[in-house]
DNA sequence: TTTAAATAGTTCTATTGTAGAACTATTCAC
DNA sequence: GTGAATAGTTCTACAATAGAACTATTTAAA
């Protein structure tokens, strides 16, 4: 492809992401979990749809060091959002868990994000959207690979 | 449409929205700007194609609060990336520039940048990305019309 | 023309997210 | 049984951010 126009598209793509990602953030931020930050709201979600799950799997799922999970953890934790029991076996492995006020929580987010994601999604059709994540996951397999 | 149908779209757009995200920014970290942050290098962006702008043009475009990009524009300050001077007619303002040092090391980031992101979208043909960039734009401006 | 409101930016404080090194406790492998 | 590997935590340092209070300056209104 011609070297200019590659640019050019590089500039489009990088600029219309980042406009994307801000704006999801913000909307969010103010209609899908007012009480969590994003980044606590994502670690929620992955606990709920890995329950049980270890500090070292949402260090791996996020690419994160383990002590940064941690700090994360404690403060869910505190919010009584989560609960940590060891495993009677191998008692290195600290499983976590939503309590039943996160699943509350998390009950009423999901809702909220599909309610809200889903009235901006209406605006494309299921052929243009079906297309769009098609190549939204090419593009996570390419990053993938080339990582 | 189908409402299950719909909201595993929306966790499938959400699930490769993030993995995209996260793999880009490792990549970006690794390959591109590593003497910056990431934020750090969408603002020097930012003011590099906007020479000269002020605090608030980059509060606005980032739609973060000015004593955040006080915080931030101190820090390239202190590395000698950008400088600072005041309008002589309205004194409030101070406007933004990258010093020879923040040019270099902005082209340097942007060729980089070029390369690393040529790489990865030359698995796309040129339709294809089009197509997907398009997409992209569409729904940035969905989401500033829903905001 | 003086005074009040608006604007641009900074300072200060507090919280969150993160990396990295050193550490504890536990299990595994030889 | 001892040394290596593993899971997680603690501690320190820094970046990013919000929000409130502030300074300096300009604009608008009385």
């Amino acid at each position: 492809m011609d070297r200019k126009l590659l640019h050019e598209l590089i500039e489009d793509y990088t600029s219309a992401m980042n406009e994307v990602n801000r704006r999801i953030s913000a909307i969010m931020n103010d209609r899908v979990h007012e009480e969590l930050t994003g980044d606590q709201f994502l670690t929620m979600r992955y606990i709920q749809k890995n329950e049980p799950c270890t500090s070292s799997d949402i260090a791996n799922e996020f690419g994160i060091v383990k002590s940064a999970v941690t700090a994360q953890v404690n403060r869910l934790y505190e919010k009584g959002l989560i609960e940590r029991d060891r495993d009677s076996d191998d008692r290195r492995i600290v499983y976590l868990r939503l309590t039943t006020e996160g699943k509350t929580l998390m009950k009423e987010g999901t809702d909220k994000l599909y309610e809200v994601l889903g009235e901006i999604l209406s605006n494309f059709d299921k052929e243009e959207m079906t297309f769009f994540i098609w190549q939204l996951q090419k593009l996570a397999r390419i990053l993938k690979e080339n990582g």
